[in-house]
DNA sequence: GGTAAACAGGACCGTGGTTGTCCGGTTAGT
DNA sequence: ACTAACCGGACAACCACGGTCCTGTTTACC
C-alpha cells in the first residue's frame, strides 16, 4: 500500500496545530489539542526539531515555535523529518555494500528515476496545501460512531 | 522510508524477464534465471496474473506471457498489482467505519492531493523507462562481493 | 536558592505486516 | 495414464513500527 508511516501523519497534524496560535506551545499541550497520546506528540516533536522543521525552548515556559509557515514546508520535509529519506526502495544513491549479489541484479538503479518523480510530486505539495483541502470529508461521524469511541478511547487514529 | 514491498521489486525483474523471450516462460524458469526462489515468484506471478498484467497457460508446456510491451505498463500497475491500490494512509477514498473519531481529526482527507501526486508520478513512468534507465551503476562490485555472496546465498536481494 | 515545568535522549516490548515456504488440487499436453 | 505446470490457500519466522517509560538537563518562577 506505500506505506506511509502513521507517524509522519501525526508530524502534519502537530505542525498544523503550531501554526495556529503565536506563542510557543508545550508538547502536552499540542497532545490534549489533536488527541494523541503526549509521548507520541513528543517523538514526533522531537525528530521535526532535528530537522530544523520546529525550534525548541527548553526549560519551564519552554515550548516548540514553527520555523517555517506552513506554505513554507513541503510535505517531502514531514516526511524526510519523520520517515527519513524518501526512497521506495533502499537500493539508492547511498547504499553500499548490498544488494548486486553476483552481479546477477538487473535492476541496479532503475528505481532511481521513480524516486526522482515521487520525490519532484512531494516537494509539490506543501503544508498549507493539505491544510486548505478538504476538510468536508470530515465529521461525517456513521451511527457507529460511538462504538468506535468506546473501543479505542486513548488513541485517536487520525488518518488511519 | 516509504517503504515499497519487497514484491513489487521482484514483480518488476520477473516482467523485464518476461519480455525478454517471445514464447511463454515457466515460473521456475524465470525463477531460474533471475536467481529468485520458485515460490516467490509464483506468488508474484499470481498477483500479476490477477491483475491482468500477464497471462498464464496451464497444464503441460504451460507458462506466463505478457499482456502488454513494457512500455505500455506503468509502474503504478505493478505496485497496485502487489502493494494493493496507491496511497500512503488508509484514510482514503472507500475508507468507512474508521478515524475521524469524535470529529477531532483535522486532517480528514488532506493527504488525497498527495496520493493524487504520487499517483499521476507513478503513472507516467513505465516499465521500459525503468529497463533502460542506469543500468552501469550495476556490475560495480565491491572487494566484499564474495563476503556477501557467502553471507546470503540463497536469497538475492535485488533492490534491497 | 529551590522547585517545578518542559525538552532531550535514550531503552524497552507488543503487535502487525511482510516474507518466504509448503501443500493439495486442477488443467493440459505427451 | 502420466507428467508438467498453474491455482489457491494456509502457515511460520522475521522485522519494523507504534507506543510507552525513564532518567537527565535546562530554564522560569517563587
Amino acid at each position: 500500500m506505500l506505506r506511509l508511516s502513521k507517524l509522519t501523519d501525526y508530524a502534519v497534524v502537530v505542525l498544523v496545530r503550531l501554526s495556529s496560535g503565536d506563542g510557543v506551545q508545550t508538547s502536552p499541550g499540542i497532545a490534549a489539542a489533536i488527541g494523541i497520546p503526549e509521548p507520541t506528540v513528543a517523538k514526533v516533536l522531537k525528530a521535526l526539531t532535528c530537522r530544523g522543521l520546529v525550534t525548541s525552548s527548553r526549560g519551564a515556559r519552554g515550548g516548540y515555535r514553527l520555523t517555517r509557515p506552513l506554505h513554507a514546508v513541503p510535505v517531502s520535509d514531514v516526511i524526510a523529518a519523520i520517515d527519513g529519506p524518501i526512497a521506495l526502495t533502499a537500493c539508492v544513491d547511498g547504499a553500499e555494500g548490498h544488494c548486486e549479489s553476483q552481479g546477477l541484479c538487473p535492476m541496479a538503479g532503475r528505481w532511481d528515476p521513480v524516486n526522482a518523480a515521487i520525490r519532484a510530486a512531494l516537494a509539490a505539495i506543501t503544508l498549507a496545501d493539505m491544510q486548505e483541502a478538504a476538510v468536508p470529508r470530515a465529521f461525517r461521524l456513521p451511527a457507529d460512531a460511538a462504538h468506535h469511541l468506546s473501543a479505542a478511547p486513548a488513541s485517536i487514529p487520525l488518518s488511519e
